[in-house]
DNA sequence: CACTTTTGTGACTTAAAAGTCACTTATGTC
DNA sequence: GACATAAGTGACTTTTAAGTCACAAAAGTG
């Protein structure tokens, strides 16, 4: 046994979070730049070592870009979750789920979405991500139907309603910057709320979140 | 003077329809893989041609990604002008603005909008696609302005408005088939009003594009 | 047809980034 | 301190796609 007992982070551990490291900040690079265009020079450089490190962690380019793809759909699914355990009616649920998972994307820690480029991962690596995506996307669609059922959602088409708020909610990625004027928290709220009302059968006269009126 | 008079089409009109062709069938390229995914030795293929003779019509890759950023913005450009002339409140003119932008982009004919990756351009040709990427912005904004102003949207924040109605019109060229059950029409009309009616100060109690209620 | 110009090709060179490896540096253990 | 193991490096090879070029095929023109 080592001194200190377990209190110390062991190697196992240590090994763990560096490759976690490696994974949040690749999966912003492949978000900025897409899976082509980035490059694993420049992730090892935003981390402050040499390409070959990084290969003690993953296996190959793919192998990472896979990891960021599998920590994606791992918040989407724990987003999903939450929604459907806190939210009342369906649109609750919609906008308890959006919101998180819109939150952990863009907050401080977060894995941005990946743009799913066709041809980035091949083969049984796409099938288990396409799998686990059209799991997400199907529980949003049940989540719009039982929302029409217990009429908090007017009658829509819920695919076409899924897809709109994944827009709204992906396309943050594409312009937020954590150095802007708005938190990740205000941005959540705001978009849902705005996004969401679309679908609301009793849509509010006014919006809420806090920079709506500043 | 050549036989025919000018009834047959000249080199230069030949030689233009060939290099749109290239640009058309390049954004679609660009837009599933990506700006480095995309391999002109695949854009040759779909075309039948070999990559060398993409070289008579484009000077280079880049200069091909430039020419589909400067169409795609041209797009853009005149939905929102076609908007501005037709609609009547800040609300209309942005419903007839986006669903005439939307169904450009996935109509036929279209040049799917183009993920802008950092990198992809760089120098003068970046600094004016995001010039023009600014003034349509900006343009977009102003009219959810005028829709405050004039009673048709309820007070919220512009910026962010625009963002969403965005993100949810270029997501759709991430989804959309045109092999699939809906047509281009169908998904303008039914999208942009679901997501302009989070918008909107007085929302209507039911949605009425065909879509919804199939 | 004979000649010129335009369009297109296959085989090449070049550039950039993935991936490897023999070696050095750091860390932990007795 | 001495040894063992893990972490990390710079210089290399390999692969892939951009870009070029000498030549071939096709089209226009007298």
């Amino acid at each position: 046994m080592s001194r200190w007992a377990s209190a110390l982070p062991d190697r196992e551990e240590v090994l763990e979070a560096k490759r976690k490291a490696i994974i949040r900040e690749a999966a912003k690079v492949f978000n900025r730049r897409g899976s082509h265009g980035a490059t694993l020079d420049d992730v090892a450089e935003r981390l402050g070592v040499s390409k070959a490190a990084l290969y003690r962690y993953v296996q190959s380019k793919q192998d990472l870009l896979y990891a960021c793809h599998e920590e994606a759909m791992e918040i989407a699914r724990e987003s999903v979750d939450r929604g459907e355990r806190e939210g009342r009616t369906g649109l609750e649920k919609i906008q308890i789920g959006m919101s998180t998972y819109l939150r952990e994307m863009i907050g401080a820690m977060g894995v941005p979405v990946l743009i799913l480029e066709e041809n980035s991962l091949t083969g049984d690596q796409a099938r288990h991500i396409m799998g686990l995506r059209d799991e997400f996307e199907k529980r949003m669609r049940r989540l719009v139907e039982e929302g029409i059922g217990d009429g908090s959602i007017l009658p829509l088409n819920p695919k076409l309603a899924m897809f709109m708020l994944l827009g709204a909610v992906h396309w943050v990625t594409k312009w937020y910057s954590p150095d802007g004027a708005w938190s990740a928290d205000e941005v959540a709220d705001a978009l849902i709320e705005m996004a969401t009302r679309g679908l609301a059968a009793q849509p509010g006269d006014r919006l809420m979140a806090t920079i709506h009126n500043s």
